[in-house]
DNA sequence: CTGTTAGCGCCTTCAC
DNA sequence: GTGAAGGCGCTAACAG
């Protein structure tokens, strides 16, 4: 079949685990011998089987990656592929392999996130677009190895840690300058409860408008983070006997859609309604007005994602970090009245 | 360590090979075992090794994703994911996991893709996002498993497929749509050479005005796909003394570029500029003007380069797929004059 | 420095 | 139906 370290061995009259301490650069093997097991490795056109090693160190060297919710998190589209570029870069820096799994596949439907896991025998696990509901959360809770969620909190569970960027002060900030542009009567366009982040930043908008005196339970609708329950929302928005001067989305996709409705409705923005996103997916830059928003930083979340489960291999408990929010300032907000 | 078939068969009274094939519904074992052995692993919560299971059956049920190039294709960030849900979709429905890699990590620096895939003992691959100046590509054409890449065709290469969409009728559907709207000087802006797809859209671009008798080699611009080089280009469009009255760009983040600069120059889109692009990226819908493009499906793209990748693996031939590529219309463009 | 022995967890023959 | 023996490719111990 293929070439192993036998035939190398065979090759060189020599043992096959002399050429395996050669091959993996021990210092007990001497310097010929090595430079000798490299050249016929060379000729042979030798590859180490990563499989049987994995197998006989009993070490997988392998991070399994959960991308969950696809269909109704249109907006993963940049924030996902983000995530991902900073979970692989620093995966692949470190030796580890990353395998993907996605829902909406059989091989979720038949069998759970922590089983495809140990059945892989991966040392950590990464999730991102979980969902409050999902009912594999209790057995995640109880994994025996580090995971690490991105944007959701799991209490009570030792090896699972997470990933986020600080809703409290990201929305605060967002609210903050909007207070400064004038406006006092400001509208919510939060995400489903389903995920952790509506209700957090639902609680930042909450506290901070209730601070200033001006909370209005009334002004706070419900999308489910696609840019059509944004375009509904703003309806009911306009709706409104007093509309506010300003609108605060969840997310940049409900705030697309919600630019689009009061377009529709002839709003001249954003003279007319000041609006503010969150996540600065790629299209906030396009759109007309283009979009104030709430930037994270997607690629170093994934990154630190990477980090969290490997602090936690090396025997920490698993740690929970925020990073910072930016506010990124557009063309869609403007002094108020 | 960990539980295996040995301890469900000790529990049981039975052997090793009793309860392998036990576990995997053969049927020279008796119903009754099978119930038992299946009750046992649950109560041990035992987890098949899928590493052991590789290695002696010399079989890796994966496949190597390459997404590479991150940096300059920005767009990837939209068509990158697409391409990426379809393949998992595709892979896992068919049992097949899929390791992700990609450029910019040290993994690639030091080993070759093949050597990667090797390693692995992936039984196939898909490449995306491959530079025709790549110094692995004679090393991929001589792979002993099947690959697929995504819009990029080598020659003579056995185990090669690649799949895109069909770069000369996109082509010729967006011309004949300006042409029809009365425009006669239409430019191009095209992406760097080292991509293929680039070549065959200057192909297709050429060979319909030369038809038509109105090729003008002096309106081929050249970007790298970014951004700001589509703005650079629309720049250099506007210094000619006889300007366009139409842009086709090879791709969207490229007409995105230009669409900003074409406004920054004070021209009113789509009056004094129409402006087609290619991919139909996210963002493309949320421009002003919303951008007309040619649209990829993506995700099926995706689905279809796993099922090369499986087809070939089947023992055929790899195979080369083209997909119908679909003019999407929004208000980019205006009758011309 | 190098080799011998043993075994990782599983599956495949081939007896019984 | 079931089990014993052997081995996938590699490495960890230990002995020399």
């Amino acid at each position: 079949m293929s070439v192993t370290i036998k035939d190398i061995a065979k090759r060189l009259g020599v043992s096959a685990t002399a050429v395996s301490k050669a091959l993996n650069d021990r210092d007990d093997v001497s310097e010929e011998l090595k430079r000798k097991v490299l050249k016929v490795a060379e000729e042979l056109d030798y590859s180490a089987n990563t499989i049987a090693k994995r197998l006989v160190t009993n070490k997988s060297n392998t991070i399994g990656v959960f991308m969950l919710s696809r269909r109704e998190s249109e907006q993963r589209e940049t924030v996902g592929f983000q995530f991902l570029s900073g979970i692989l870069e620093e995966a692949n820096k470190n030796g580890y392999d990353i395998v993907l799994f996605s829902t909406n596949s059989d091989l979720l439907d038949e069998k759970s996130y922590i089983k495809l896991c140990k059945e892989r025998r991966v040392e950590g696990a990464i999730f991102t677009g979980l969902r409050l509901d999902d009912p594999h959360i209790p057995e995640i809770k109880k994994a025996k190895f580090p995971i690490t969620i991105i944007d959701t909190e799991l209490d009570d569970a030792e090896n699972v840690g997470f990933i986020t960027t600080d809703n409290l002060s990201g929305v605060h900030k967002a609210l903050e300058y909007l207070w400064k542009l004038g406006h006092r009567r400001i509208a919510m366009i939060n995400g489903h409860h389903q995920a952790q982040v509506s209700k957090r930043r639902y609680q930042a908008f909450k506290e901070f408008l209730t601070q200033k005196g001006v909370f209005d339970e009334d002004l706070v609708f419900y999308g489910d983070f696609t840019k059509n329950s944004g375009y509904k929302a703003a309806l009911k928005i306009l709706e409104l006997n007093e509309p506010p001067t300003a609108v605060f989305s969840a997310s940049d996709l409900m705030a697309l859609g919600a630019i689009k409705a009061f377009k529709d409705k002839g709003l001249i923005l954003p003279r007319d309604m000041s609006i503010i996103g969150y996540d600065n997916i790629t299209s906030s830059e396009y759109t007309d007005p283009s979009l104030t928003t709430v930037a994270q930083d997607s690629v170093n979340m994934g990154r630190e994602a990477v980090r969290l489960v490997l602090d936690g291999l090396d025997g920490g408990t698993m740690k929970k970090k925020v990073l910072e929010a930016k506010l990124v300032i557009r063309d869609s907000c403007a002094r108020c009245c």
